[in-house]
DNA sequence: AGCATTGATGTCAGTCACTGACATAGCAAG
DNA sequence: CTTGCTATGTCAGTGACTGACATCAATGCT
C-alpha cells in the first residue's frame, strides 16, 4: 500500500540543478504576490534565480502552471483513498474518504496555501486555470468510483459534488479566522449538501408544475 | 414581469453596421470548426468578414469570448426565474426552476450548440473559459439564492450543485442519441444526486471512523 | 445645404507569451 | 580522454492583444 510520501514523493531527482523547478516556482509566487501576476514577466522570474525565459519554459509548460505543479500530487492522494476505501461504501462516502486525506496535505502548508490562494484570486487567469484542475480532479475521482463499479453517471455527479464540497471546504479552511479542523469542515458540508437535496421533497404550490403541464 | 425575448433582446442596437459582432461570430465557429481554435488566427476570422484583427478586438475581449456571448443571457434568464420562482421554494427547487427554464433557450439552437460544443470539447482553452463562465452562473445563482433570504454558504452549495446538475443535464440533451426533454432530464439528474446524497447514512464497518479516532 | 459630432473602423508600432532549431557546457561512464 | 546525456543558453519567429492616432460615414444641429 502506498504511503502519502510514496504518492508525494517526486522519484527522479536529477542529481545536479538540484531545483531549478522549485526556485522558480518560488520566485513566481513571491513576485505575483509583489507586483501581481499581470504585471510580471516570465523573464524576469527566470532572471530571479539567474535563469532564462526559456528554461522556465522547459520546467513549466506555462506561466500558469508553475501555481499548480501540486495538483497533480493531489488528485493521486485522493483517487489512491478513493481506491482503498471500504468496499460497502457508497460512492458519496468513497469520495469523502479521498476528500478527508487532504487534511494532511495542507495542514503542512496552510501559509503557502494561503498566499497562493491570494494571488489566484486575484487573477482571472490563475482562476480559470484552477477551474481546470479541478475538472480533471472530477474526471480522476469518477474513474476511479467506475473502478469501484460505479456507472458512470453517478460515478460522475459524485465525484462533481465531490469537488463542490473540496471547494467549500478549503475556502473555509483556508480563512484566517476559521478554527474548526479539515475532517470538520468537512462533515458540515457533506450534511448541507445533503439537507439542501433533501429540499426537492418539499410540496409546492405549483410553480414548477404550471410550466410542466403546458 | 420579463418575458425571455425582453431578456434576450439586446436593447441598443447601433443601426449602421448592424452586426459586425454577428458575422464575426458566425465566421469564428466556422473556421474553428474547420481548421481547428488554435489553427486558425484572429486576424483570418476578420479578413473573412471584411474586417481586421484590430476590430475584433473591439467587439470581444479575446480570441475565445467569440464563443460566449450567450452566457450573459442564459446567466440572466436563469437568475430572472429564479428570483421569481415561489417563495415557499426550497432552495434547490429555486435553482431547478431557473435551470427547466433554459430547456427553452436550448431547444431552437441545437444544431448550433452541438457545433459549439464540438469545439470547445477540442480545445482546453475553450474549456476553461467555459469554467468560468459556469462559475460566473454559480455566483449570479448563489446572490439570487440570498436575495430570496438563504444564508450564503447554503446559496452557494446549492448554486455550484445547480451547475453541476446543468452540466449533466446539458451534456445528454446535446447527445444525439437523446430523446428525453430538457425537464425530464433535469429531473432525473436532480433526484440521482438526492439519491446519491442520501447515501452518507450507510453504516460502515468503519474506514472512515478509524481514521478520524487516531 | 453646411458643419460639427460621434461611433465604427483602419493603421501602425509595440509588448509579451510561447516555440523550434541549434549551440554550449558540465558531468558521467567507458 | 572521448563519447554521450542533460540542463541550459541564444536567436529568430509567430500570434494574441493594446494604445495612439487617423479616417470616414451617418447624424443632428443650425
Amino acid at each position: 500500500m502506498m504511503s502519502i510520501t510514496d504518492i508525494l514523493y517526486n522519484g527522479s531527482m536529477s542529481r545536479w540543478q538540484s531545483d531549478a523547478q522549485q526556485r522558480l516556482a518560488q520566485a513566481a509566487l513571491t513576485l505575483y504576490l509583489e507586483r501581481g501576476f499581470e504585471r510580471t514577466t516570465v523573464a524576469e522570474i527566470a532572471a530571479h534565480v539567474g535563469l532564462t525565459e526559456r528554461t522556465f519554459f522547459r520546467h513549466f509548460s506555462d506561466k500558469r502552471e508553475v501555481l499548480f505543479g501540486s495538483s497533480n500530487q493531489l488528485q493521486a492522494l485522493v483517487v489512491s483513498a478513493i481506491m482503498q476505501a471500504h468496499k460497502s461504501a457508497t460512492p458519496i462516502q468513497a469520495v469523502a474518504v479521498g476528500l478527508e486525506v487532504l487534511g494532511e496535505l495542507f495542514a503542512p502548508r496552510l501559509e503557502w496555501s494561503r498566499q497562493r490562494q491570494a494571488v489566484i484570486n486575484q487573477t482571472p487567469e490563475l482562476q480559470a486555470r484552477e477551474l481546470t484542475k479541478f475538472n480533471s480532479l472530477a474526471h480522476g475521482i469518477a474513474e476511479a468510483l467506475q473502478q469501484r463499479g460505479i456507472n458512470e453517471f453517478t460515478a460522475s455527479l459524485s465525484a462533481e459534488i465531490g469537488i463542490v464540497i473540496f471547494r467549500a471546504v478549503f475556502e473555509r479552511y483556508i480563512n484566517p479566522s476559521n478554527q474548526k479542523s479539515w475532517t470538520h469542515l468537512l462533515e458540515e458540508s457533506l450534511e448541507q449538501v445533503k439537507t439542501i437535496m433533501a429540499g426537492l421533497n418539499n410540496r409546492l404550490p405549483d410553480v414548477v408544475g404550471a410550466k410542466r403541464r403546458r
